[in-house]
RNA sequence: GGCAGGUUACCCAAGCGGCCAAAGGGAUCUGACUGUAAAUCAGCCGGCAUAGCCUUCGGGGGUUCGAAUCCCUCACCUGCCA
């Protein structure tokens, strides 16, 4: 993110503390004492940390919550670490369902520095209470096993890591569990423990499917240093209609834009549901209270405007990738959707909107199920004839209605097609 | 180490020698309706040169005219016993 998208962001001054704000934006699922976690924000500035483990060469939208609850206590004066989980990445904590499959060194290690890169853009590293990165690997690599279940280990009562939700569903489940993946939360424990050593650390923000990893480090502290540090558990972002938030077409959305497109990434947050809509400007916006009650009403009133809609997608995708990437994916779907003939479109403007969109350069007649599968509108042939024949391809808003047919005669004289799966999925197609 | 059960398409899950490209449910996708909504209804839902053919039911081998289905073996998972 652009250090001018920063500079503009600002916690709302209308909230007592920023722990009455992060309450009203809904992001406290569950916390440690929040009577003392209260007053320990106000009484000056606490170092905090949230981790992000290297699963994948990106981070995704549920990583942008946490992101998103760092900025605001940053903006709030305090003290951000942010981990990325070299070791942690290594070993992987347990997923509900099933074992994961471990990722090689190499590989964990690059993607360390993709979302390092990553995640100090969110935060300002100016200033008293500037962004640290922070990287656990540090502090696990030159740990010995024998040092490791001596020092740490013996802290840990086997019957309380049983307990936790992540363990006790896997063993419940017929996955069952590694000793590899039931010991993560001992390492993210003792990553909590070795920052409030080094950094004076005492609090770790993280999703509340973390909570036990979370509270893994809080105990771990209160035994070995004596001390009360805190945990805030945000809850998990979920779409009213029982679809899983964060996926498009099934897919990740991510944050880097080589793999989530910043036209797809607008078109994602344009699409929220009516009954979602607010939640997520609560959870994914800076803008203050005021505004987001005014687009409560604008939805409640005028719900075909998608006002609010707009002003998500705006936020977001600036925050995440930009102004002139959002003015771009704004530019694009203004002259994909517009009601304006395609022809009469400005040339430059097309050429740009198509270009926001996966595309292909092709012969003049070559045929449309190939385009559909060239840009991945259609995952095969057949999936691509299908679509054809269900009525479902547009070139230039007209309808194909041979699954043989050729994008021959269906050209612009700009030598530019329009591509169209379905009501709203696009790609561009470029003759020469 | 012993015994038992399991591994099916994106996910869950039937099938237990031919009628199986493989029931059913969910998700995705398409159409109608609409706000580039939701809900609902309908269709589709392995691949390809699409009235046909090819590849798939954990990996490999075998029996058989014919195997997801039977046998052997390897890998992995689960439970019980030690």
């Amino acid at each position: 993110m652009p250090a001018d998208v920063l500079a503009t962001q600002c916690n709302d001054p209308d909230f007592d503390d920023i722990w009455q704000e992060l309450v009203w934006r809904g992001h406290i699922h569950v916390s440690t004492d929040p009577e003392a976690l209260r007053e320990a924000l106000n009484a000056g500035p606490i170092t905090y940390y949230c981790g992000f483990d290297p699963t994948a060469p990106s981070l995704h939208l549920g990583n942008l919550v946490q992101l998103i609850v760092m900025r605001r206590l940053q903006l709030a004066g305090h003290r951000p670490l942010g981990l990325v989980g070299g070791s942690t990445g290594l070993i992987g904590d347990p997923k509900p369902t099933a074992e994961r499959t471990l990722n090689t060194k190499e590989t964990v290690s690059t993607w360390v520095g993709y979302l390092q890169g990553q995640v100090s853009r969110f935060l300002s590293d100016e200033g008293e209470n500037a962004v640290r990165l922070v990287n656990n690997l540090d502090w696990t690599a030159p740990l010995s096993a024998i040092d490791f279940l001596r020092d740490i280990g013996k802290h840990y009562r086997v019957g309380t890591m049983l307990k936790k939700d992540a363990v006790s569903a896997r063993l419940n489940s017929d996955a069952g569990i590694s000793y590899t993946e039931f010991s993560y939360q001992i390492l993210q424990g003792y990553d909590f423990l070795e920052l409030f050593r080094q950094y004076g650390c005492v609090l770790q923000t993280g999703g509340s499917d973390q909570w036990g990893n979370l509270t893994s480090g809080t105990d771990l502290i209160h035994r070995v240093e004596g001390a009360s540090v805190h945990a805030i558990g945000t809850p998990l972002v979920t779409n009213s209609d029982g679809t899983k938030f964060g996926k498009s077409e099934g897919n990740a959305v991510w944050l880097d834009p080589a793999m989530t497109s910043p036209y797809a990434f607008y078109q994602f947050w344009l699409n929220a549901l009516d009954a979602d809509v607010i939640d997520r400007l609560k959870v994914f916006t800076f803008l203050p209270r005021a505004e987001i009650e005014r687009l409560e009403k604008a939805v409640a009133e005028e719900p075909y405007k998608r006002e609010a809609q707009r002003a998500l997608a705006l936020e977001v995708t600036t925050l995440v990738h930009g102004r002139a990437a959002t003015e771009a994916a704004i530019g694009a779907a203004a002259a994909l959707f517009g009601n304006g003939d395609l022809a009469a479109t400005d040339t430059g403007t097309l050429d740009a909107a198509l270009r926001e969109l996966p595309n292909t350069t092709t012969s003049p007649d070559a045929p449309i199920a190939q385009l559909l599968v060239d840009t991945g509108l259609t995952s095969s042939l057949s999936d691509a004839r299908r679509a054809i024949s269900q009525g479902g391809v547009y070139v230039n808003n007209d309808k194909v209605d041979d699954a043989a047919a050729t994008i021959a005669g269906r050209v612009l004289p700009t030598g530019m097609a329009v591509l169209r799966r379905g009501k709203k999925t696009l790609a561009g197609v470029f003759v020469e």
